[in-house]
DNA sequence: ATGAAAGCGCTAACAG
DNA sequence: CTGTTAGCGCTTTCAT
């Protein structure tokens, strides 16, 4: 058996190679070779050696390996909010793959500052990430993105694409995805549909949500969101009427203050989408307190398939996104590019899913298609039986 | 305006100090003292050096800065999940404290299994990380953490504890966050009293529970907190009822049915406290199908304050737990550690909140304090309206 | 104020 | 199969 203490350390000094050489008997090179595990070793020496190094307790150092094998063995990923669930499950696909792979994986967030993006993709370089995955905030043009691309690390574009840069790409088709929700509500025989999203800026927003208007590949996915509710209107023939667009903006209580609004007009919509989870949850809140309690009088259908949409009663139809499976694949789209894929940039759509639930089981009443088509006043409902 | 290729790069070869230098006819020493922002220089150098550079596009290469200073910047955050939320949000206040003195992060996940932990540990030691934090998966004993803290890298443990492990810790009192919650529900009027809880293994629930006979620093949050539960009926004088304590496994479904099966008998509990988010959810779910309607039938008090519990009516009463701060103060005390703190081992308690709502607002009807009093046969109450 | 030289711990040819 | 020799890009004495 080795000495325990065969050369001491000199405070906080970790024993390198070279330690475990000499303890050994053997060269650097030799003992370099089986703690690293590459090249040809007689079983023999590799034994001493590996005991050794335990004895010694010789943890690898990273860093150097990095320094001369130009590898690092480290992803990066930067998002707008870790916080989110959805780029929490993204995140979770991502380092699950990474890891799989012996990566591991450096997080920064940008609030969806363009400033902090940039400086995160900046540290992210310093660290000479192998690969990074970035949730773009700025859309039409990203100089450092474009920097990066030219400096050969490989990136990849999760959940949103940006104008122009030629990195691959891996989310859904956002306004796919709206359309099919919205045209599952008018096959339900919904004819008065709502939308509740934010971003959108211009004075006229029908116009601005034509499909032919604005590139929604580019734009943020609750503007193309929005613009595939608007394109399942059309495409049924139903008009689009601005009322019954809520452009809120992106916090809970202002979405539902918003919501209630256009609840409370005269002839309120008998169904209403949500284009997001925060969005659905001001959405569901507000419909719940409005008195049109659904899903009799207003259906509400939401996107991402969060823990509670299913302990309310009726339990929430949503538009699920893979979320895991957008970083899975981003992962493993990066760790391609890192073994040498030099193919063009390709941009992955993922499906979502409609999970159909009890919100959107039921269709509108006689009576409130007559009251569409009426545009009478708005019917009552007995509310929330309130604690006794 | 110096030349913007005056040294061509071999191939992703990014340019360094030489490089610098060589292009502004300096020296590597004074290249590299204006580029990492040490020792002394002329202005007017200063200003050349840094105009080659980023003429050049240098980028600094962290890898050979760690190498020679020992120093990282980078922290390392493993956790059981980094999907929960109350993780989700830990992480975020470590990185928020951690960014902003200039430390990245890296993450990993244990996913509750002690191999796990021990392989992420050992990367980060690997990867030089100048700190780490740890949810700890093995709660009584944990050798590479021990050996971790004796290489000298600073550990903060979140979360949980382990015994007698010399690292500071910064966790909340789960067993007086549960029995502040439970005397809230005593004093409220309630007689008969629930809890779900998960992680109890003894034959004899209750005397397992008893605070003497278990170390609650030590054990699973779910179990401090179910020890709490028991404290907070004796200090009352309440009788524990083993028929009252659910020991749900830590799934929804599974939680869920256990929940039910206790509310089917004879004589359900007034409330019910659930000890984490998940049983919660579970718990909230099961009492509103069980019918027994709350607050006026049974009433549940949940842990961790997550958005869902505003929008269901009556809102929940919860206990919010600093999440973020935990978070935060560990970064803060491994920042400290790092900046050559030696002071003994701390462990941080944080406070948590008892965030009252509605489903706590009402006390039980005398009619059901009679019938508790009595042991007659469980009360019946309209159920949820269905969808029409 | 600036330069020269010596490594940090490791891998990668190239010899033997 | 094993040893020798160069560095990777940077910081850091120690001189000048």
């Amino acid at each position: 058996m080795p000495d325990v203490r065969e050369r001491s350390q000199p405070l906080g000094g970790r024993p390198t190679v070279d330690d475990v050489a000499a303890a050994a008997g053997v060269s650097r090179a030799t003992a370099a070779r089986v703690l690293g595990g590459y090249g040809r070793v007689s079983q023999a020496t590799r034994n001493r050696v590996r005991q050794h190094a335990d004895a010694l307790g010789y943890t690898p150092n990273r860093l150097a390996q990095g320094m001369v094998t130009g590898r690092t063995q480290t992803l990066g990923f930067v998002s707008a909010d870790m916080q989110n669930p959805f780029f929490g499950q993204t995140m979770r696909g991502f380092t699950d793959v990474a890891r799989s792979q012996g990566y591991d994986v450096v997080i920064a967030n940008s609030e969806e500052e363009p400033r902090l993006e940039r400086r995160a993709v900046q540290t992210l370089l310093e660290r000479r990430v192998d690969g990074m995955l970035v949730a773009p905030t700025e859309l039409r043009h990203a100089r450092h993105l474009d920097d990066a691309v030219a400096s050969g690390v490989p990136i990849v574009l999760a959940d949103r694409s940006v104008r122009g840069l030629a990195a691959d790409c891996v989310l859904i088709d956002n306004v796919r995805a709206a359309r099919g929700a919205v045209s599952h509500l008018i096959e339900r025989g919904h004819e008065r549909i709502g939308v509740v999203t934010t971003h959108l800026f211009g004075p006229d927003l029908v116009a601005e949500l034509d499909e032919s208007a604005l590139d929604p590949w580019h734009a943020p996915t609750s503007v193309s969101r929005a613009i595939g509710y608007v394109g399942a209107l059309r495409a049924a023939g139903l008009p689009v009427e601005p009322e019954l667009i809520v452009n809120a903006s992106y916090t809970r209580p202002e979405a539902y203050a918003a919501v209630r609004a256009m609840l409370a007009q005269a002839e309120p919509p008998t169904a209403v989408l949500a284009v997001d989870d925060v969005l659905t949850l001001a959405t569901f809140e507000a419909v719940q307190d409005s008195g049109l309690r659904f899903p009799g009088q207003c259906t509400v259908l939401g996107f991402d398939d969060l823990d509670w949409t299913t302990i309310v009663r009726p339990r929430l139809t949503v538009v699920a996104q893979p979320a895991y499976d957008i970083g899975a694949t981003a992962a493993r789209r990066l760790l391609a590019r890192i073994d040498g894929d030099t193919s063009a940039a390709q941009t992955l759509l993922l499906d979502t899913k409609l999970v159909q639930r009890e919100s959107t089981a039921a269709r509108p009443t006689a009576a409130q298609r007559r009251q569409q088509a009426a545009g009478r006043s708005r019917a009552r409902t007995t509310s929330f039986a309130e604690p006794s």
